[in-house]
DNA sequence: TTTGTCTGGACAAAACTAGGACAAAATTGT
DNA sequence: ACAATTTTGTCCTAGTTTTGTCCAGACAAA
């Protein structure tokens, strides 16, 4: 959606000076200098002075570049790649990194990777500060930020889910107001939302209804999970919260969509989430598979197996079970 | 002086001393002198005694150039560029820097081209069209093409607001299934709500705080309102919906806010707005003015006026009394 | 008179370049 | 598991370009 460029129409006409470079990637002036001394990582073009043109080619393959490293690929490996065969790169890598390291991380010494978990914390912590002084723009300076580090995904599940976690449990405490939970859930609203709008489609995509049921008004978690299965090739069918089974229904058979997947958060021992997915899996076509997930799923497990609902645990879990969905259907397709 | 510069309607009738240029762009006197020398970077009108004289365009123009600068853009490549050009590279730069992933926004700015009065009711029924059909994809792209026509704040005035009665209105009479709404309403929250980040803030801007009162569960109205006062260098600070009247206080305490904007909606009758309104005009420091808004106003006249809030009856009235106000106290301060 | 702006030029700080040194981190070999 | 080796990020030097500030003398405005 959205008049997205694709990676055709990357601009190849060089005019951006190495700081800009350096700001946009994420990497030092040096590094960028290093990389390309040493690897040819990129060639940029000069200036009647000398001065390195870069264009914004060359920083999307810097950008790639810093994340598949950070995904563990080694600089010598990744440079000679072009930039579709980085793309591959690192959208495979996303598609394990986070369950691996993330794991991996409780009991692996510092030698695994060299970012994630305390940086990770700091982030936060920085973002928890900018909301309780409500200092909007510091906070989606941070969010902006965050999401250069590493790849959606893991973005995702390390900081936004986490942050948000927090953010319930302060205002819980009162340590924040309500007004500034407000102010960091608008917030997120907008910037998760606009996430979607970062993978270009092509029309063939299959699509998945992602709402959360009737009387589930938070509707970040839902939003995270079509800002994830995008990445995949997905194409959201997003209702926003809040929607009766009856509808759900409707919109899954008129848009075609292969998948229905719900977030549960709050609150968790409402009844209707019971009659509403009682509803939904008997009316909707057996062969469209319903995934659960949200704070609030731990409650209804009974239920949800009863139904034969999916519920992965993590979205990284959610993730592999729709991949492998749609793998699987593919290829009976072709069979 | 009567006009700060708005940035909507910028004057190029050129008045202004060095000195007030320095002060309002964050340069010094020496500096703008030496752009000028070195790289044309304006050429103001001069008095008859050879006194540069500035336009409020020259001012816009050397603000941006500064933020350019800082966002690591060399003074030789952005000398040359035009007011509209760079807008767009600064928002570029600032907004979509570390974001960028695959894409580059087709925005153009908001002021570009005020022509071009197409039917706007074509565009409203092809996007209920779209609605109608579950074709998200197309009803982003009518979102965005619509946007290109005209600035923002006419688009919202011509095109969103309609839409969204229109949406309301076919929902209740059966012509679109609430599925269809839900739809809608999700994606017209991820649009409007990324339209705030077209603009560039420097940090100087006056900050108003946007949200609904108790009860009002209808966020749209009130992003919008936040969308179309970042356009006149106000700096939302916006809430979501729901907001109980304590904490609008607070949160005007806390940020420093100069005014606070309410929408009203639906339900249009529910008594928790007297209440609300009254508790916060009473808590509220006196000289910070309170606009109220939305299509549940008129059922609340009396009340408003009574409290002495401010209710302009279309958003354009909004904003231009948002504009005197400002313009009312830059003149106080600077006195 | 005092303060501010003008022109033109001088000067210094900041940023960039090329080449290389160095140590931490990761990988490999034994 | 330990040592040797390779990879990789950072830093240093010295020379160039770019950019911000300052100065001097003349004139204009308050």
């Amino acid at each position: 959606m959205a008049t997205l460029e694709t990676i055709s129409s990357i601009d190849t006409a060089a005019r951006h000076p190495i700081r800009l470079v350096a700001n946009r990637t994420g990497l030092t002036v040096d590094l960028i200098r290093a990389w390309e001394k040493r690897y040819h990582v990129v060639d940029p073009a000069r200036s009647d002075t000398k001065r390195r043109l870069y264009s914004d080619y060359d920083i999307e393959r810097l950008r790639l570049i810093r994340i598949a490293k950070q995904n563990g690929r080694r600089l010598v490996d990744v440079a000679p790649l072009t930039l579709e065969e980085l793309r591959d790169v690192v959208s495979e890598d996303s598609r394990y990194d986070s369950i691996t390291d993330n794991q991996a991380e409780v009991y692996r010494p510092s030698w695994t990777s060299p970012l994630e978990a305390t940086d990770a914390q700091d982030d936060i912590d920085a973002m928890l500060f900018a909301i309780q002084t409500m200092d909007q723009h510091r906070f989606d300076q941070l969010l902006q930020e965050g999401l250069v580090k590493q790849s959606l995904p893991s973005y995702l599940e390390t900081v936004i889910g986490p942050l948000l976690r927090e953010i319930g449990e302060s205002t819980r405490l009162g340590k924040l107001r309500i007004a500034h939970e407000h102010m960091a859930t608008a917030h997120l609203r907008t910037f998760i939302g606009a996430l979607r709008f970062r993978e270009t489609y092509t029309g063939g995509e299959p699509k998945i209804v992602i709402t959360t049921p009737t009387g589930q008004l938070h509707e970040l978690g839902a939003l995270m999970i079509a800002a994830l299965v995008s990445v995949d090739g997905w194409l959201p069918v997003y209702l926003g919260p809040n929607t009766p089974a009856d509808e759900i229904v409707a919109c899954t058979n008129q848009s075609g969509a292969r998948a229905v997947s719900l977030s549960l958060t709050y609150p968790a021992d409402d009844p209707r989430i019971a009659t509403e997915l009682t509803r939904l899996r008997s009316q909707l076509d057996g062969k469209i598979p319903v995934f659960v997930g949200g704070a609030a799923t731990a409650h209804h497990q009974e239920l949800i197996s009863r139904l034969g609902l999916e519920s992965p645990p993590t979205l990284n879990g959610l993730r592999h079970s729709l991949n492998a969905f749609r793998d699987r259907q593919f290829k009976e397709q072709t069979a």
